[in-house]
DNA sequence: GGGCCTAATATTACCATGGA
DNA sequence: TCCATGGTAATATTAGGCCC
């Protein structure tokens, strides 16, 4: 989550550098009211252009940067909404600006560069380059890739937010010091608080989430890869998911779960140092252009889990991090069928 | 592409506190 | 007093940018 001065930052530029791609044809207001949103999180705020005459209501997202996944949960979200979307962020790169432009995905950004497609009004602009002011904009450690891991943990295993540091830092596999950073963001973030003196609780758990899920897709997955390979997979070594080691990830777990998806990428999410052996007993090689990806399973399954796949919050990320309009509709059912039991608020 | 520098991030080791 | 726990300063590691 952006912090809200840095937010108003954006938001302020950006407009301006808009308004100046169009002197004395925007207004912009910016309702007092927050809006109450049924079964959306976000955006929770809007933005009316009057332009000749004519007024059209936005909802605001405002991104930092924006990147594939960002786009997949933005595509996700935006047909939730009673009014269009706009996409405010730093700086939209050439290419970007084109990939947003084909899925219809309106913006604009602190450069002056935007895309607007309306009845009355459309405009496309790329090209231009921020100011320095938003190059470096600081995260919260909580949505770093150890605290993802860390947030990860809670919300496929929701006991644990009540376990202690050294348990949570065992569970989510990573240092002692890393969970207090992580925690104090969190309350800090109003994601967190301590109830009955002790006693913690995770609020806000899907806006939490959808956070997590795009930082996740953009910050921690990426550093999961363990390779790509080719070959011809039947079926996971039975002796390796016996021991819960060896999980199918991504469109290959949603065909399992939906049987609505062909896959086009076998995702395999399995413990690093059997990496070699999965290799071997699957008779795949390393190449960069394989179909099958095998990720670090970074997290510790429970007990009772017996499942083929990984946990349903991870297929979602995996599907909406593709930014692949047919994954998109999947990862919906996903949500709606699965996701949301992990979300609901004890 | 390699080497260097710097900033960001993660981990380790230690300290303070509170309860038994 | 001891031990478990939360908290944090110091240190190590990693990533990214710049120059040659």
């Amino acid at each position: 989550m952006l912090a809200k001065y840095i937010e108003e930052q954006l938001i302020e530029a950006a407009i301006e550098a808009f308004r100046k791609n169009l002197p004395g044809q925007v207004f912009v207001e910016k309702p007092e009211n927050k809006l109450q949103l049924n079964n959306t999180n976000y955006p929770d705020r809007l933005i009316i252009f009057k332009i000749q005459n004519k007024e059209i209501t936005y909802f605001l997202e405002v991104k930092n940067n924006i990147t594939t996944p960002a786009i997949g949960n933005l595509l996700l979200n935006k047909n939730k909404l009673p009014h269009p979307l706009l996409l405010i962020t730093n700086h939209v790169t050439d290419f970007l600006a084109d990939n947003l432009k084909r899925k219809n995905i309106e913006f604009i950004d602190t450069a002056g560069n935007g895309f607007i497609n309306q009845k009355f009004l459309y405009i496309f602009v790329k090209g231009n380059t921020p100011p320095d002011i938003f190059k470096h904009i600081p995260k919260n450690q909580a949505f770093k890739p150890t605290g993802l891991k860390i947030i990860f943990a809670f919300l496929y295993n929701p006991e644990l937010i009540n376990k202690t540091y050294r348990e949570i830092a065992l569970q989510a596999d990573v240092a002692l010091g890393t969970v207090g950073w992580v925690m104090k963001d969190l309350t800090k973030l109003g994601y967190l608080v301590k109830i009955k003196g002790k006693q913690r609780k995770l609020l806000q758990k899907e806006k939490l989430f959808d956070r997590w899920k795009t930082e996740y897709a953009e910050r921690l997955h990426p550093k999961l890869l363990l390779g790509r390979f080719t070959g011809t997979i039947d079926g996971l070594p039975l002796d390796l998911q016996k021991n819960k080691n060896i999980l199918w990830g991504g469109e290959t777990a949603a065909e399992k779960i939906t049987n609505f998806l062909k896959p086009q990428i076998t995702t395999i999410y399995a413990k690093k140092e059997q990496l070699n052996e999965i290799l071997l007993k699957l008779r795949l090689k390393k190449d960069i252009d394989g179909t099958i990806e095998i990720y670090d399973y970074f997290w510790t399954p429970k007990e009772n889990d017996n499942e083929e796949t990984v946990p349903p919050i991870l297929v979602y990320a995996d599907l909406a991090a593709t930014g692949e309009q047919r994954n998109i509709e999947v990862a919906g059912e996903i949500f709606k069928k699965y996701v949301i039991e992990y979300l609901k608020e004890n």
